[in-house]
DNA sequence: TATAATGTTTAGGTTTGCCTAAATATTTTG
DNA sequence: CAAAATATTTAGGCAAACCTAAACATTATA
């Protein structure tokens, strides 16, 4: 068993190693955790003794098989609570991460796997993130962003890059949500900024939004 | 905000103020926490400094009004908890203790809230212990015990004393459970062992189970 | 490529919540 | 009611997880 500190920090790796190749840096891990690089130093040591990830001396760390598992079954707690605060309790999207960090280190793989049961083994979470299975399995992540779209392409809003609630607050205010179509009408070449059409309303998407917005492209017009 | 070790002192703190007039001695809060009698002295200081307790050196604590409030908020997130995994996900009145002494340190008013409403409200847990409402007001507690009814009564099983797993499945295997119908048709002069009746089967029932079960008496025949 | 800038680790300190052992109070009992 | 038994508190330590400041490595740049 680990601690809720252990466990956010394999977390954290986990999610930092998605993004960059590389060894996750103490500095990285630092700016996520909101805690001092010394304190990262130290605990990634602890981790390294327990064989949850193999650390090199100013060359960062990186999840071994046994840390990554470990991960992606808090990743899965994480998601399903998000899942089961948005469809049973009715929170809005940008309510459910800062209770879900809590939810997600209750200990109970009983529990887990009824909520999981309840809601119908959903497979994305309320912002279109993977849920893993059981045994840490998961489609991949969504890759396409709309800043990276052709103007003239037709898609869907799957998923959300940043999920604090200020962007999620913004995204409601302008009608976009998981499973909006949208047709990409044009492109301000002097800012990227985009216009979308959504059941033929016109949006205006900043190249910011754009670039934190995964879609499904469907065909090109 | 609390810790969780101080939400579980005061939890503690309550249950056994419920039980004897008197201050709650270090040596009970030591046997109940199982924490040695020193660091019980340790927290309760700290608890009396923020004005959660009274505390006389040698004499023992009792809540102060702010204490006892927040004792009966952790308690009523615990039970409502506890109502929340048997009747959503199906848990086992013997399985969900466990699992709600850490889901009541989750710390989120809106969460706990929506579970009440999803619920309807609940009144009482799945051991019969009533549900204290948001400004801590409860219906005082089952006072009947089995073993202090009269030969002859009839009555309803309405609560459990003891709610220990192995008691639970105890009676289950017995086929009493909350809401069981009961005659009590004789009691054994030697060991104060009962026979009651439930649908016309005849059970036995020890002394010291008896004593561990809440009863509404109805008329006497 | 030497030096400056930046990133990382080490050393030493703090708080929380626990521990053991010793000291002190209270309670029980001969 | 004094001695013995029991309960409580104090004193001093420990591990976890954080911190600051100083030392040291790596990387960037003049």
């Amino acid at each position: 068993m680990f601690t809720q500190s252990e466990e956010n920090y394999l977390k954290a790796i986990f999610h930092l190693q998605q993004e960059a190749e590389k060894g996750v840096s103490t500095s990285k891990l630092s700016a996520l955790l909101e805690t001092k690089a010394s304190s990262i130093t130290e605990m990634v040591k602890k981790l390294a003794e327990k064989n949850l990830v193999n650390y090199q001396k100013y060359y960062g760390v990186e999840l071994t098989d046994t840390g990554r598992k470990q991960a992606l079954i808090i990743i899965r707690k994480h998601r399903l609570w998000e899942c089961f605060l948005v469809e049973q309790l009715d929170f809005k999207w940008d309510e459910v991460h800062e209770v879900a960090e809590q939810l997600e280190h209750i200990k109970s793989e009983k529990l887990i796997d009824a909520i999981d049961r309840l809601l119908g083994h959903p497979k994305t979470d309320p912002h279109g993130d993977p849920i893993p299975d059981k045994d840490g399995n998961f489609t991949k992540k969504n890759t396409s962003l709309l800043s990276e779209c052709r103007v003239g392409s037709i898609g869907i809003i799957v998923g959300v890059k940043d999920s604090s609630p200020s962007f999620l607050q913004y995204l409601d205010k302008q009608c976009i949500a998981l499973g909006t179509k949208f047709n990409l009408r044009h492109k301000e070449p002097f800012d990227n900024a985009l216009e979308i059409t959504v059941n033929d309303q016109v949006i205006k998407v900043s190249h910011k939004m754009a670039s934190n917005l995964y879609v499904d492209i469907g065909y090109t017009s």
